[in-house]
DNA sequence: TACAATGTTTTAAG
DNA sequence: CCTTAAAACATTGT
């Protein structure tokens, strides 16, 4: 499920095990999840380590513990954080599991396409401080985007919104969310667009993006019902403005839904 | 059955 | 080297 917001969500669930020491960890190694990754080290040096501090940029997560550890995680397309009672029994899908002494902390994901990293040294890994800036942080601006899209011309907007150098956070929900409050056609190529609309788009972006870290997994929880989000996954969605059915079509690999009456443009 | 699913990464090509 | 499109990845649910 995870996007911006929900990745955020996800981190604070293994908040129960902050200052808690790990006794054990069971991994499935041979995971396409641990691809790449020092399995021995990881385990050796995690159990034994207390869990300090953890933060997610865009769709990573980075989880900091004692003796130097740090445990990167992307969750891909269906991964999941949780924290189960002690001695809970790891599923099928639990690929990484940390025991402490009160909890289990858990990273679930049936298709594999999530990551595990572990780094060791004393700063944040280095592909940690080399990720672009939080979109809503101060150092995203207006001009940050302007460049990127600038760069990525010939890409469609929808396309564009989706690379995680340019839009960290961004996913496929998300996008269609922004383009449809910015009223802009998804296939519009990322060149094409003028100023009124790439400043009304950025807007649109930050207000998304802000909105959804409010509220998702708040415990009032839920985006508001005016949303496209609540409409776009099935067949019959309609554009919450209008009324009118919304069309889909698959843009840049993915399924895209938008409304014809609010984001005129081609086909 | 066949296809789609809130995501990257790899491969190929321009 | 850079950008873009499409396939690949692994599993579940409709």
């Amino acid at each position: 499920m995870p996007e911006l917001a929900e990745v955020e969500f996800y981190r604070r669930q293994w908040d129960p095990g902050l200052y808690q020491k790990v006794l054990s960890v069971e991994i499935h190694a041979e995971k396409r999840i641990f691809k790449g990754v020092n399995k021995d080290p990881l385990v050796e040096a995690l159990a034994g380590s207390r869990l300090i501090s953890s933060q997610s940029r865009g769709k990573q997560m980075l989880f900091r513990f004692s003796g130097d550890g740090w445990l990167g995680i992307h969750l891909g397309m269906t991964g999941q954080l949780r924290v189960a009672g002690r001695g809970t029994v790891a599923g099928k899908h639990d690929h990484l599991v940390l025991r402490q002494e009160r909890h289990t902390l858990i990273f679930t994901d049936p298709r594999c396409f999530g990551r595990v990293r572990f780094d060791q040294g004393p700063e944040a890994p280095a592909w940690w401080q080399r990720l672009p800036a939080d979109i809503l942080s101060r150092r995203y601006t207006a001009k940050t985007m302007e460049t990127f899209l600038r760069r990525h011309g010939a890409l469609s907007l929808k396309g564009g919104l989706l690379l995680q150098s340019g839009f960290p956070g961004i996913g496929n929900w998300m996008a269609d969310e922004i383009l449809w409050r910015a009223g802009i056609h998804p296939t519009t190529l990322c060149r094409s667009i003028q100023h009124e609309s790439s400043r009304r788009l950025w807007k649109c972006l930050r207000f998304v993006c802000r909105e959804a870290m409010r509220r998702i997994g708040s415990g009032q929880d839920d985006l508001p019902k005016n949303w496209l989000f609540h409409q776009r996954w099935n067949a019959k969605g309609i554009c919450p403005k209008h009324g009118l059915p919304l069309r889909r079509e698959t843009i840049a690999g993915r399924t895209t839904a938008w409304c014809p009456g609010c984001q005129p443009g081609a086909s």
